[in-house]
DNA sequence: ATAACAAACTAACAACTGTTAGTTTTAATA
DNA sequence: TATTAAAACTAACAGTTGTTAGTTTGTTAT
């Protein structure tokens, strides 16, 4: 049925285990017992404890970079444009929230030439998503608030959606996404 | 000048470290160095790592238990109580954004009753906060949206509110409220 | 000057950390 | 059946962890 090969076993505990504690309170020996075998049986498929974050954090920043790069060069108003980031991040985070979870809280622990990687595709993205809320306010889509709010309150709800998955407070995606649309777009009042 | 007694410096720095790399990955020598002093005189002023994280985190999620609960008892407005709970966060992480940053990423390593008495207040701040969502929606002062979204979004927002100061770009705390205030009563359209 | 105290120090501990080396088991293939 | 490769194992390493014990230093009050 499931042809997951043990690495990625491997990568899912963890990514579990990273979400609860962070991953530097996750041991190897943590991981090991989660899978019922030994800390040094571990390298058998990966290499090191880093490399077992790398894997979690930068294919999750490349999907929201390709994701967001898409929709910024598409032709849509600035309102669908903003639509579309939202479906963007419910997506992703509803395939793997443990990842997300990893992302936004162990980003600090890459090393070398990956955190600058992460860092440098935040940076795009954060841009990437200030153009379209520019675009829309010079389209006088959107209200002409403080651009920096905007962005911020935004993003903050989107990047914490990992938080209601893992629970069993499970909301229908759908439900989600067109409450997550009213509310950041229009409002609680 | 300052009569800061050396155990609060402690507390301060160990905050700051904290805030960069999380609790676990803090050593008592971090601290020691920070503090240009050894590991081990740091016991000459507090009991145990442990302790640091409680003095941290136990304080901040007390301010803002007493503060929602003070909120909730007054005789106003749904809206003018979540523009009371929006200035209440602004306040808190104005006046301590490590500490921020501290209880909402290393409140799970707190132990026993700590952790216990941590999740609890937690708890009842939402309750608290949905509370007064279900009485702005009686009263139709608040859109009969999806409950846990609109309670979710906000929170979200204002509980990372700490990754606005430390950096440069601290913007003006009445700025941010007002901006705050419109954008999440109102939206961004 | 002396006593008292806060706050630093050195030295060390036992437990835990990520990781390596070398070996054995298990299951599939020739 | 013999071979091979994957994946587990045991044992151990060197370094780090939080913490303790006992001691020295510097400052203030007697």
């Amino acid at each position: 049925m499931k042809p997951v090969d043990r690495k990625s076993e491997i990568i899912n505990i963890a990514a579990k285990l990273f979400k609860e504690k962070g991953y530097s309170a996750v041991t190897m020996r943590d991981i090991a017992q989660a899978m019922d075998i030994k800390a040094a049986s571990l390298y058998n498929h990966i290499k090191s404890k880093q490399e077992i974050l790398v894997l979690i954090v930068i294919e999750i920043a490349e999907e929201f970079t390709n994701g967001i790069n898409q929709i910024v060069s598409s032709e849509i108003s600035a309102i669908q444009k903003i639509e579309k980031v939202i479906q963007l991040h419910i997506d992703i985070t509803l395939r793997n929230s443990e990842a997300l979870a990893c992302l936004n809280n162990d980003w600090m622990h890459l090393a070398d030439n990956e955190l600058t990687y992460f860092i440098k595709m935040r940076e795009e993205y954060e841009e990437n998503f200030r153009s379209i809320i520019k675009q829309g306010i010079a389209n006088q889509e959107i209200k002409n608030l403080n651009i920096e709010v905007v962005i911020f309150s935004t993003l903050s709800t989107l990047r914490t959606l990992y938080l209601w998955y893992g629970k069993k407070k499970a909301i229908n995606p759908e439900v989600l996404k067109a409450n997550m649309i009213q509310v950041l777009l229009n409002g609680i009042v």
